[in-house]
DNA sequence: TTCTAATGTAAGCAGTGTAAACATTAATGT
DNA sequence: ACATTAATGTTTACACTGCTTACATTAGAA
């Protein structure tokens, strides 16, 4: 016998809408499908987003936070380089596994993230964690950090747009044939480590 | 009098479909407004386009022809370390100035641009146009210089993605008070050209 | 000139986001 | 303890979408 009220619906569309979203990306998420799932009737959801949008920004903050736990570095104690390539690699690997949500993260089905105050915290923080545990690297001031900080960054999420692009699946790279010069790309792939640490390092000695 | 027979429809269709999505982004386009727009029936665009998809990738197309040449350097003479900093800068103002164009290009909305040949064709003619222009500056070979090209892009790339999310507009980059950590982008975006030229004496000198 | 393939139209299906009006219940203040 | 209110759920409905099917027109090849 189940009750008028849900009780939980809020975090339960949430939950599922992240794991539809990542299985099958966002574009092909409904609301109705996504009521459907929690046995509630088609228009409930908007009880607790506004919009559709408002939606994709609470599973995009979710994937924040996770890429946050991803890309954690202890930083007690002094920070190696390796540390920041490992997590410039776990970070890799993250927009790889996750595709779909790393779309909603830092695509456009999310406009704004002002208009959504705890997206903007889990972005920021996201983002803070990474600078901070590179800051420990290089002794420099905070706008060479900066500076630096933002290089490595693009690098990474550049690599993993492109990556994807060579269709390279992290766990078992594999040449699509068709990808022309793209499978340069692959090169890489195979090489990730390597390539980090000298990339890397060209950053930290400049 | 109009004709039962457009004459030019694919072609007025894509024109169309390419301002539009610039325009609004592609996911407000809708095939309907577009046949109402080139005062067409409804239905008639599927005789041109299997799939929104595949009118999609036109789009896309067109954007990758359209960075080629905006990214064009003249190779005849040696290409200097100059030219390729331009090269970045223009590639990074393409992408900030037709960011829905640019969407379409590198997100997933057109899944595999290996069903689409012609769209295939230009994105790695695109590519290789970059990646030309680029080995010309080192003396490498080959494998080397696709290392040292895809770390480039992937640059780029990244760059445009992170100061779009900063919210810089090339023409007049202005901080977004919100953005947080996210404005350290800016310290580039308003050093674009000394901050390119400097990774890019690193990559090459690496 | 005839036939066929290309290109257009009309009607309709199943699905979408979301607004409005109403129902049920949990929380709250007296 | 009870009345009121706010939160949360349902029903119905609208305007819109991508796309299919069956049919109409016409341009170009035989």
């Amino acid at each position: 016998m189940k009750s008028y009220h849900h009780g939980n619906l809020k975090q339960e569309l949430i939950d599922c809408a992240c794991k539809l979203c990542e299985r099958d990306g966002y574009t092909k998420l409904s609301i109705r499908t996504l009521a459907k799932e929690s046995g509630v009737s088609q228009t409930a959801p908007y009880r607790h987003f506004e919009t559709k949008e408002a939606l994709y920004a609470s599973v995009a903050q979710d994937g924040f936070n996770k890429l946050s736990k991803a890309i954690h570095v202890n930083v007690d104690k002094k920070v190696t380089k390796k540390q920041i390539v490992d997590m410039a690699i776990k970070y890799i690997e993250f927009g790889l596994k996750n595709a779909n949500t790393y779309d909603l993260m830092f695509g456009t089905a999310v406009g704004n993230f002002a208009e959504y105050p705890e997206l903007l915290e889990s972005a920021n923080s996201c983002y803070e964690n990474f600078r901070s545990s590179f800051s420990q690297l290089a002794n420099d001031n905070d706008e060479v950090i900066a500076f630096k900080c933002i290089t490595l960054w693009s690098m990474v999420h550049g690599l993993v747009g492109i990556l994807r692009k060579a269709q390279v699946v992290a766990d078992e790279p594999m040449i699509n044939p068709e990808a022309g010069p793209m499978s340069s790309a692959i090169l890489i792939a195979g090489n990730l480590e390597d390539h980090l640490d000298k990339v890397i390092s060209g950053i930290v000695e400049n």
